[in-house]
RNA sequence: GGGCGGAUAGCUCAGUUGGGAGAGCACCGGCCUUACAAGCCGGGGGUCACAGGUUCAAGCCCUGUUCCGCCUACCA
């Protein structure tokens, strides 16, 4: 804590580099991340999005993490029991691949290694490196409860990983079978549907020709094909039943080409007869189509590739070409042959494995799914009756198609690096065993002859069951109890699928509530120009980089201001260093309050017993008052985006602008009262921006927290503002709306005709009511400082008014500024008319409603009061100004 | 093919029950005014994509069109 000399003496910059690092470990320190289970509060909790291990902190994840860590400091401040669960996910390929590369420079391959070396590699590496996202969050900022981190990989978690395994396998939820799958070549794995992506691009389409069998009065028969590769698995030649072209072939033998394989010209509903040729080539071990084709028809399969896509055995001459290779040699054969047709150019979406790029493989094999319908109907329920509310609601629809339409889903994955599958074959018997500890002997046979299967799980089959693995779950743990269902996720749109949906049908099925109840999808950072941020493209605007040159709250305070709902995030750096100028603004108004503090001694903060004093600060607190309300509103409905603009635009340009500058000669009043209460209003309004500020810049805010008098504890856990009704003052806002059209005006004229901002103006002044004469009465020090007015003169409306002067025309008021020889009255003239203008053109709408009977009869009372009170201005001002019009006609 | 989102100032975007078009940045002009030049003061700039409709009243609601994104799909 600072003593008392250094407590109100700030350095003119706020450097935030030593700042940040000592507030975090003080915090740590303090243990002030810690969750709490009072049952006397209210819950909230989170978990977070579990990083990769392999990863390192990238923008989205600095957006993520920020606004996640936005909430849970707005509502630990708020009174909550706040629980943010952390922890890195074991990414089983993309891990693996890392670990792979490393081999790789030594020369090894995993192969070489065995699997369980190979794991203990996995393992050294991260413990050596797994840890360096989790130091970047800390670096954000990120209040996390460290000391349950938790690791997909944990004993614990994979603990619950094998019972849910076990339990669905029990309920007939997750089967083994022979079916096609995703195969990237690659990664040398399935793959689950949703890991394929899919990119448009510019491809042909190939006209084979498959010679007749027994030719008659036709020779061949045309297929269309855009992998005529894969005809060399061909078993069949399919058409639609009713097609006219070919309803005599059905049931006779064409020879494949190239192969000179007999294969049977079958009739399937799934033809599109307008397609292509009408007639379709299958393919069941390479294509999904044909595979359902082949098991209606009972056809057999062929598999003609390897694990990585190079042809085998069964592509007779073709064997050991890769796949692409071989497409190009058995086009050539076939035109040699002249059974190629002819070639056309087609679109059409190759499936890409979505770690490595590789296109992937349609492969029959034996593999593990889980069941979905079963588990998918009641998340698909729980949203459509809201137990899970998904923010923005334009998901719903989305994710309700996903779920019905979804596949199930293969989990099982041919790597090393993650859940082992819990199942065994008997050697002796065959017999499958699936059990939650290594058994000893096959229950059916006795034997101990067992091996393990070798397959892992899909990474996101342990992620699903994050929710509740992380607390503690088989077991039934008093967090599992205080904390579940959790109060919010905050996650990226496009892992909806891949995580969120899985989620809820984990939780929902293991739990039987929903893991959360509320899901904010926030978008994508790209670049300034809308693109995707990528390595390739150099365009990835770096978080520690941008956190290191400016500031972790500016970098944070931007995320959540472009955070709007529904809309990616274009970020530019300029955008960074622009809250970077919010931060050092904060600052310094703090150095300004401080400089004051003294005078305070045991005074303070305005509470209810002491009243403000003059407009200016009963204006200020109802304003504070306004955004205490806005601002929680906004967070508490995720618009995150509309909570920092609020604040940034109350405390630079309403605060700092507008009260720092009016309270300027209260608090250098001769009158130590005066003196005492500007200080303690401004103490107050900057007390609570801090406080309402700290969710989105914990650093700044901290550090100017131990420099006010009378605060204690870190601002961390210090109440958030409350609104409080006894501050609201519609009186005072409308002084000075008026007191700032005045200053305004004036300051306008003197910027129009050149007047040195130190020189001092004599105003003469006409209020047309007592409003504006109370006004001036009361406000004359406000506007002689602000607007560095020297004399006012006031004259009633039937004075003469002055020669020369530059004039402004308000509602009730007219203010005149006499610069004999600096005005040029013709120019004066001109402005007035065109203001003059202006109004009648407005005036002619109001006019034109005031006379609409539908309007008058219509409309609720209170608008048509509201177009009545601006005919009344408009008319009022329009004749001032029409007099003054005339006074310059004659003078000019 | 199906679905979703976007089009508002030069740029990036707000605009939540329909009721006088806003912010930040950029730009122009003037200021080192004792918190802040990372600042202060002033200023210009918009047929709210287009065409209809509903309404007393539309940036906002409805219909259609154009353009731009994204997601999804087994026309080979």
């Amino acid at each position: 804590m600072p003593d008392e000399a250094s407590r109100n003496q700030l350095p003119k910059t706020y450097d935030f580099k030593d700042v940040e690092q000592r507030w975090y470990n003080e915090w740590l320190e303090n243990d002030l991340f810690k969750a709490t289970m009072d049952p006397g509060k209210p819950n909230f909790s989170m978990v977070i999005p579990p990083p990769n291990v392999t990863g390192v902190l990238h923008i989205g994840h600095a957006l993520n993490n920020t606004l996640q860590d936005i909430l849970v400091r707005y509502k630990r401040m708020d009174g909550y029991n706040t629980l943010w669960v952390p922890g890195t996910d074991h990414a089983g390929i993309a891990t693996q691949n890392v670990v792979e590369r490393q081999l790789a420079q030594e020369g090894l391959t995993r192969h070489q290694l065995g699997r369980e070396k190979f794991i203990e590699r996995v393992w050294e590496w991260k413990a050596k490196s797994g840890g360096r996202i989790i130091e970047q969050l800390k670096r954000l900022g990120c209040s996390c409860d460290w000391s349950r981190e938790r690791f997909t990989m944990d004993a614990g978690l994979s603990k619950a990983v094998r019972e849910v395994f076990v339990r669905l396998y029990e309920e007939g939820l997750i089967y083994r079978g022979d079916y096609i799958i995703n195969w990237c070549p690659r990664c040398h794995t399935a793959l689950a549907d949703i890991e394929v992506e899919h990119e448009q691009a510019e491809g042909s389409i190939w006209y084979i020709r498959y010679p007749l069998a027994d030719p008659d009065d036709k020779k061949f028969v045309t297929v269309a094909t855009t992998r005529p590769e894969t005809m060399l698995g061909d078993t069949a030649v399919a058409v639609h039943p009713d097609d006219p072209r070919y309803r005599d072939l059905i049931g006779k033998y064409l020879i494949l080409p190239l192969l000179n394989r007999r294969i049977p010209i079958i009739a399937d509903e799934h033809v599109d007869p307008e397609f292509g040729t009408g007639a379709v080539k299958v393919t069941p071990a390479h294509d999904f189509n044909d595979f359902e084709i082949s098991r209606r028809h009972d056809l057999p399969s062929i598999d003609i590739f390897d694990k990585n896509a190079v042809l085998n055995e069964n592509a007779g001459p073709y064997k050991g070409l890769d796949r692409y290779e071989a497409r190009r040699r058995i086009l050539e054969d076939l035109k040699t042959q002249g059974l190629l047709e002819k070639e056309e150019p087609h679109v059409l979406a190759a499936g890409e494995c979505y770690r490595c790029r590789t296109v992937v493989e349609p492969r029959l094999s034996k593999q593990w799914f889980v069941r979905i319908a079963p588990l998918a109907k009641p998340a698909l329920e729980a949203v459509k009756n809201r137990d899970t509310v998904l923010v923005p609601p334009s998901w719903e629809r989305t994710y309700e198609e996903w779920m019905t339409n979804i596949r199930d889903w293969c989990v099982s994955r041919q790597i090393w690096w993650g859940h082992r599958i819990p199942a065994w074959t008997c050697a002796h018997c065959g017999e499958l065993i699936v059990a939650r500890t290594t058994p000893r002997a096959c229950p059916k046979c006795g034997s101990t002859e067992l091996s393990q299967e070798t397959d892992v799980l899909d990474t996101w089959f342990s992620s699903a069951l994050w929710p509740f693995s992380t607390l503690g779950w088989p077991e039934d743990t008093p967090e599992l109890r205080f904390f579940y269902p959790t109060s919010v996720l905050i996650t990226s749109f496009d892992i909806l699928f891949f995580w969120v949906a899985r989620m809820m049908m984990m939780g929902l099925h293991f739990m039987h509530d929903v893991p959360f109840r509320y899901v904010y999808l926030h978008a994508l950072v790209r670049d300034a120009k809308g693109q995707k941020m990528s390595k390739s493209k150099g365009n990835v605007i770096d978080p520690l980089t941008i956190m290191e040159k400016y500031g972790t709250d500016a970098v944070r305070f931007t995320l959540a201001a472009f955070a709007a709902q529904g809309r990616d995030i274009k970020l530019a750096e300029e955008r960074i260093e622009g809250y970077r100028h919010f931060v050092n603004k904060i600052w310094n108004a703090a150095r300004l309050v401080l400089m004051y503090a003294p005078a305070l001694d045991d005074f303070m903060e305005i509470t209810r017993e002491k009243r403000p004093q003059t407009v200016a600060e009963r204006w200020i607190l109802s304003r504070l008052n306004q955004v205490v309300a806005t601002v929680r509103q906004a967070l508490d409905e995720f618009n995150f985006d509309m909570a920092a603009r609020e604040l940034y635009q109350f405390f630079w340009h309403e605060f700092c602008d507008w009260y720092l500058e009016l309270a300027k000669p209260e608090l250098n009043s001769e009158e130590p009262e005066r003196v005492k209460m500007a200080a303690a209003v401004a103490l107050t309004v900057l007390s609570k921006s801090l406080r309402l500020l700290h969710p989105f810049m914990p650093f700044v805010t901290e550090e100017l927290w131990h420099h006010l008098p009378g605060t204690s504890g870190h601002i961390m856990v210090a109440p958030f503002p409350k609104p409080f009704k006894d501050w609201e003052d519609k009186e005072a806002e409308e002084t000075i709306a008026n007191l700032m059209k005045v200053i305004g005006g004036i300051r306008n004229v003197r910027a129009e005709l050149g007047i040195h901002p130190g020189a001092r103006i004599d105003l003469v002044a006409v209020p047309h009511s007592e409003a504006a004469q109370r006004l001036l009465a009361s406000q004359g020090q406000a506007v002689r400082t602000l607007a560095r007015v020297g004399r006012i003169d006031l004259l009633t409306p039937e004075d003469r008014r002055p020669h020369g002067a530059a004039t402004v025309i308000l509602e009730d008021m007219e203010l005149l500024i006499p610069l004999e020889g600096l005005v040029d009255l013709g120019e004066e003239l001109r402005k007035i008319e065109r203001e003059e203008r202006k109004i009648l053109k407005e005036l002619d709408k109001v006019k034109k409603k005031l006379a609409n009977k539908n309007f008058l009869q219509k409309a609720p009372p209170e608008i048509v009061q509201k177009e009545e009170e601006k005919f009344r201005k408009f008319t009022a001002k329009l004749e001032k100004i029409g007099g003054r019009r005339e006074v310059l006609r004659h003078l000019a």
